[in-house]
DNA sequence: CCATACCTCTGACTTTAGTCAGAGAATTGC
DNA sequence: GCAATTCTCTGACTAAAGTCAGAGGTATGG
């Protein structure tokens, strides 16, 4: 059985099981698409353009659930102070009452599916569905190339400069660093890559390509709720090959001596520890990589 | 992270990224039900209760949906020959190209979703995929209370049968063994289960419940293909439990040198080998297992 | 051979789901 | 300050999904 067909009876296996049972679950007391949507709102509320964006609807259509919905009683809907706009739904007390409904089925769909087996056939269970959690999330994630000053990209620079600031034994000033402006990671100079999962930016990577001089990584971080999902090595991997297009053939690095996981990880992806290549005030370690460049075909 | 709370977040990542594409990718050229009805008829054909059955929908709607489908010159519908009530569906050459597309289009899905994984990623979330699989699909067997004279419990005994005469070295003559009659195997002198799976049956095991003498398992097989699923284990609980409420305090079983995973099983479930206790012509092995009576809450 | 049950179909519906084209407020870029 | 853009909403639709109550053949058990 081919990589593709054990898939296959997953998916099948899996939208009968569980899709199925989930949408019937779900929906029992008003359309499914309301359920959904009371669903996303969440106790913490949404902006209507969250919603619309993350469950694929037509702005219309879900004006029109979110209609139906406050006319139950369930949500509230206001403007948002900062952006009058944008509007902002929030569960009231009987949303929150019927969101518990919601919740509770839920439990019993996991529950339902779990009763069946034996404690043994239970754990595997439920660790193999956790392994492929968080394969399917690690698939999901996208990498874009954007432009160091978008929100985006200013969001995990800030993260990441936090980050650093914290674990840097001595702390972290990026006036002092090396790299002082991020603005220099954007073409023809460099690359700014940004990672998102479900449209929220979960991790970014910058390359410097400076005319005949080895491309360089800079300010690669990973969201900690995004950690273990292999999204490190795919950066690598992803500016390896930009930098090949480039026609550079060594990629290199500096890290803290603070950061032991980055650090495994640059062994295991193929690079060498060199001696300190520039003067950068935070870094201990200095790594390389030879890289071929790509055959055109 | 509790075990529930472990599977609704697995139900929410495949629900989201399997589920929705699924319907996506089947129902591009046509309404998903249509597509679902074409997908589950199949290049075999399919009677319609059963498709009726296996998709849970009206009658009604079912008829309207195959009416529409053959208007469209994808499939005919024809009487069966045995019970001229039943009508078979079976696809036509242009129903057959239109089911090649869905195929294909599974295929493309499941590609999709390993495509952004790393080739030891891609091995891993195979591996938990089948685990997956499997394990649900053990979850959706079912074990029923039949008559042993019931046409699904029929079809088990005469699978055990000529399986039974293929793996004995002496073959099999039911007329020789001790319990020529499955029809013993009802209530109140004992009981017969099958597993069905979709409502296909996979798989029996009797139990004989003698007054004043301990109870004994019979005729107890699982279909090849569902073998793995541990459940050859659930009969055998079910069956002690069945025992023990009957008053029971000791369960045993006879069975023959050839089937060694059986025999592998008894002892793993608790049975330990004891003297002969009767003189079954087809038996080597005899296995006891002392049961405990339910406390009364 | 007759009553009963079974299976599928048709007609007449209702409810959900979803689309499309603007209108009207609020914000942003120049 | 004005044009362009963003965001949400309304009206006016269409299509799909699904329900319900029979009608009319076909088998089955006595």
């Amino acid at each position: 059985m081919t990589q593709v067909d054990a898939v296959r009876r997953f998916n099948r296996t899996v939208t009968e099981r569980v899709g199925v049972l989930h949408d019937h679950y779900l929906g029992l007391d008003r359309p499914v698409a309301e359920a959904r949507l009371l669903w996303e709102i969440g106790v913490r509320g949404r902006d209507v353009r969250w919603l619309r964006e993350r469950l694929g609807l037509d702005s219309g259509y879900v004006s029109r659930l979110l209609r139906s919905l406050e006319t139950d009683g369930l949500v509230t809907v206001e403007p948002q102070p900062q952006d009058r706009r944008v509007r902002t739904v929030r569960l009231t007390d009987a949303g929150r009452a019927e969101f518990a409904v919601l919740d509770r089925r839920s439990d019993e769909l996991a529950s339902s599916l779990l009763e069946p087996l034996n404690t043994d056939q239970r754990a595997r269970l439920v660790a193999a569905m956790a392994e492929v959690d968080r394969l399917l999330t690690a698939a999901t994630v996208t990498l874009d190339v954007v432009d160091p000053d978008r929100p985006d990209a200013q969001h995990c620079l800030r993260s990441y400069t936090a980050e650093v600031r914290e674990r840097f034994e001595t702390g972290f000033d990026p006036a002092r660093s090396l790299l002082p402006d991020a603005g220099e990671l954007r073409p023809p100079h460099g690359v700014f890559l940004v990672a998102r999962l479900h449209g929220e930016p979960v991790g970014c990577a910058g390359l410097k390509l400076p005319a005949g001089a080895p491309a360089e990584i800079k300010r690669m971080w990973v969201d900690p709720r995004t950690r273990g999902l292999g999204l490190g090595r795919r950066f690598l991997t992803e500016l390896e090959e930009r930098a090949a297009q480039h026609g550079c053939d060594v990629l290199r690095l500096d890290t803290n001596k603070a950061l032991t996981a980055a650090i495994g990880l640059y062994h295991s992806c193929g690079f060498q520890e060199v001696a300190a290549f520039n003067d950068e005030p935070y870094a201990h370690h200095w790594f390389e990589k030879r890289i071929s460049t790509p055959r055109s075909d």
